[in-house]
DNA sequence: TTATGTGCAAAATATTTGCTTTCCG
DNA sequence: CGGAAAGCAAATATTTTGCACATAA
């Protein structure tokens, strides 16, 4: 098991929260891919292992580390996406053609956000900055 | 008639496209607030003038303006919001407690969009990003 | 006149939830 | 063993679409 995990069920051991296969699944599948995936994805991948997982397990336990800030949500789209990456805040650039997205780090971020304070008295916690356009695959396609 | 109507109806008729009267109050709608509405918020208004309407008609409308870019669309939350100001790039500050929108002008954005093309080779047309906090208001209710 | 656009209702899509059963600790 | 969580399916919520009819140009 990844180290990552087991320090994720040690926090929630304290809170009477259990690491269950279907959350350890998912949790592997989510933090060992940089890909952005929507619910259904994960749910098709974590079949491969649990093929009675349901799809309503992968929802209520991509929501729940939502809340605990394990993973983040993108909503550009109708559909969500999640990103179980975490560690360091990035942009994202997401291609109108094909739908492939990459992060993108961008150090003006922290300020940007006291700026953003200063201006609106929000208290602000949390930014996403997306770019769409044409990735360099599609841009050759459709040469 | 808003003048800015009359200039989009002006550029449909090359297009064969109609100013229909349900286009016109959306458009009215939209093209008047500041608000970033969901679908549902401009049907509400619209049945006031035109108690007929439909949601579908609505729904295809802002569809259609937001392919000609007439309009944007904003996809934080699973719904929709649409947002008739498009004449300058503007971010958007929302709060996680009450929903409310504000429009913030960050100067950097066109700087921003070279460096993400030179970095990711992406061929870059449009950028939103949000911010999340909470507003003064639900600042001051909370406590 | 005529082809674009609308209303209506049904379908499609995405997500949530109630309830019974399973199983982690 | 007890309670948190899963499976299943039905319910919700949101958006899209087919078709007959209406209407802008």
């Amino acid at each position: 098991m990844i180290k990552q995990i087991e320090e994720i069920h040690e926090g929630w051991k304290n809170q009477g929260k259990r690491l269950t296969k279907q959350k350890k699944i998912i949790l592997e599948i989510i933090k060992q891919t940089r890909s952005h995936p929507t619910a259904d994805w994960v749910y098709e991948q974590s079949r491969k292992e649990l093929p009675n997982i349901s799809l309503g397990t992968v929802y209520r336990v991509l929501s729940q580390l939502t809340i605990e800030g394990l993973i983040n949500e993108l909503t550009f789209e109708k559909q969500r996406h999640f990103d179980g990456f975490v560690e360091d805040l990035h942009s994202h650039v997401i291609c109108n053609d094909c739908g492939k997205i990459v992060d993108i780090s961008l150090s003006y971020n922290q300020i940007l956000q006291e700026f953003v304070e200063t201006q609106t008295n929000y208290l602000i916690d949390d930014q996403n900055h997306e770019f769409f356009g044409i990735c360099p695959d599609c841009q050759n396609k459709n040469n």
